[in-house]
DNA sequence: ACCCCCTAGGTAAGCGCTTTCCCGGCAGGT
DNA sequence: ACCTGCCGGGAAAGCGCTTACCTAGGGGGT
């Protein structure tokens, strides 16, 4: 492995020109050096050690992503937006995938705080668990007193920046447009239980029946894994639990398009005899059969923003918040109830 | 920013005793001043600095990857095996995207060295372009002669090990189950000319067209971007070029997700009128309506071994080539052509 | 009682780079 | 011709950690 060293001998110089010309540092090195350096570096095929350039630097360069799981959707349209400013910005960017784990997103903040990144992006849904939360909060503080930046995605209760997607009200939008329409049996296909994104949206939901003159009771309303089977398997409790049911709200479309197949497998219109309605406004939603009726998030416009408040020069005017608006995307998979 | 030193002070101890304790290095340390310096650690929050640790050991741990896209459903799936396997050696993996650019994977490859990386694993279809392809090889082989170990998913050209994906029986499989259906008049939604992806798996439906005494002319295959809407485009030119056509397939399932739709739009019956298969089996495959045939690739598992191999102890035998079958998934967009 | 060896802990030499500080030489001013 | 001021380049001091090597002390064997 050659280095630094070996270059500066191979062309005859000290190792501070070499340096000074790889890096092309302001101050200026004649031409002759440089191209017998350049040579060197060619014919060596020097590739410099960046831990070694990082350690004796002082700035920061990459930034550190922790997502639940790229492979979902819903991070990955986030992900492209934080990877797009990454990139435009000239930094190296870290993603990891916590997969819902508190613990391992906990490790994984002390492993980017190792490394030095500049900073934490963290993305997806927060826990409703206090303890996981100060001990969270604990470290992303320490991160930023070292000088590390912070900017969260949802999660406003931590340190740092962040941009909230309106989770609450997209919920409530959701709910009050099956009002709208007439129905009264409405089912929901809920996240897990502990993830603050299932309670924001729920929350929304449960306004929304409050406000015409509704509840949702225990039976409405099963908690699932946030993925398709987890859907479908929700959708089938649901359907066995309310006979009567002529609506379902899913609290993600993923979950929304396995309650459409459980539908379809089960031989029931949608939305002749039961409306279906998802949240997030995934790329699939427009492609099943109804396309689905949904909560538009701008995922990928999400991740920008993150992005943008982590790179931003400093926080001389204390944490920034952002929201992300919620939008009502209308499509097939929702109707008036049927006339009974 | 608390440092080794600072610890050491703090518990009345040398460096060398915290680095012990911290590393639990076999090294025996007496239970009393163990207890001191970790109270230390944890009064001060000291979090080793990743880059000196790096820099002071030899060993290399954190594993990069560089795919297109992980937001594409097909890296996705891919990169999620990568990741289960890394995760369970306890390697933090460094994802990297291309987003296709030759130029900037050549960048990463250097990054990745720079960083001194246990491994790259480079997943994604190669380009048809020897230069690039020979700088690539260069690079990949200078940083495996400086003890990278280097990891390829499809493009066997490269050196390391690699698992490949049976794209152009893939190709045949798709080709040769449209033929036996009775159809003539197949039209080719391609993806970008100079993936290798794209020419093997058009290269089996040429072979599979041969073999059935027909073949691919110039108007039946489009060329078009690896996504859902360069499908829908091009399903739209193939439509027009091709009147007569009672058949499609599309390279990957989001081009034929896209021609779904773009048929589904003009009233066009699938299979009836037409048929349409696809490759890869995306999640999304068996949600769209009608649910499509297409080829599946066992993406997760060729993560899985792709990764697998990139950690595997030592390349004594020389590189290994691994292959990951495809298989015809026969679902609902084919159908015999319609009678004239 | 003496010696030896083992053990726990410390000392210090790097790891490969950046950057400050310093030095020698050249040009320009008087 | 001499001094001053620059300017290009090198020496060396770190950056924060690991680890080979060394040392002091205590226990056991004879």
């Amino acid at each position: 492995m050659a280095t630094l060293a070996d270059v500066a001998r191979r062309a005859g110089v000290s190792t501070a020109t070499v340096s000074r010309i790889i890096n092309n540092s302001p101050k200026p090195v004649a031409e002759a050096l440089r191209e017998r350096v350049l040579a060197a570096v060619a014919e060596l095929q020097f590739v410099p050690n960046a831990n070694a350039q990082q350690l004796a630097r002082a700035d920061r360069t990459a930034v550190g992503v922790i997502v639940h799981d790229v492979s979902d959707p819903y991070f990955a349209e986030i992900t492209r937006g934080l990877q797009r400013v990454a990139t435009d910005h000239g930094r190296l960017v870290i993603i990891c995938n916590s997969y819902r784990d508190p613990e391992r997103e906990l490790a994984y903040v002390d492993l980017l705080h190792a490394h030095q990144t500049a900073a934490i992006v963290l993305a997806g849904s927060g826990y409703v668990d206090a303890p996981i939360t100060a001990r969270l909060d604990g470290k992303l503080r320490l991160y930023q007193s070292t000088g590390g930046r912070v900017s969260v995605i949802g999660r406003h209760e931590h340190a740092g920046d962040a941009v909230v997607p309106e989770n609450e009200p997209g919920g409530y939008l959701a709910g009050d447009a099956l009002y709208r329409l007439g129905h009264t049996a409405i089912g929901v296909i809920a996240g897990p239980r502990h993830l603050t994104t299932t309670t924001d949206r729920l929350a929304g939901l449960r306004r929304a029946a409050k406000e015409h003159g509704h509840r949702l009771g225990a039976k409405q309303v099963i908690y699932a894994d946030f993925d398709r089977n987890g859907g479908a398997a929700a959708a089938a409790t649901l359907l066995e639990q309310n006979p009567a049911l002529t609506a379902i709200a899913a609290l993600n479309d993923s979950m929304a398009v396995g309650a459409l197949a459980c539908l379809r497998e089960r031989g029931i219109d949608v939305p002749g005899q039961v409306s279906l309605i998802g949240f997030d406004d995934m790329p699939i939603s427009v492609d099943v059969t109804p396309p689905l009726s949904t909560v538009r998030l701008p995922l990928e416009e999400i991740g920008i923003r993150a992005m943008s408040l982590a790179l931003r020069d400093g926080d001389r005017d204390g944490p920034l918040v952002e929201h992300a608006a919620a939008k009502l995307v209308l499509r097939g998979s929702t109707a008036a109830p049927p006339r009974p």
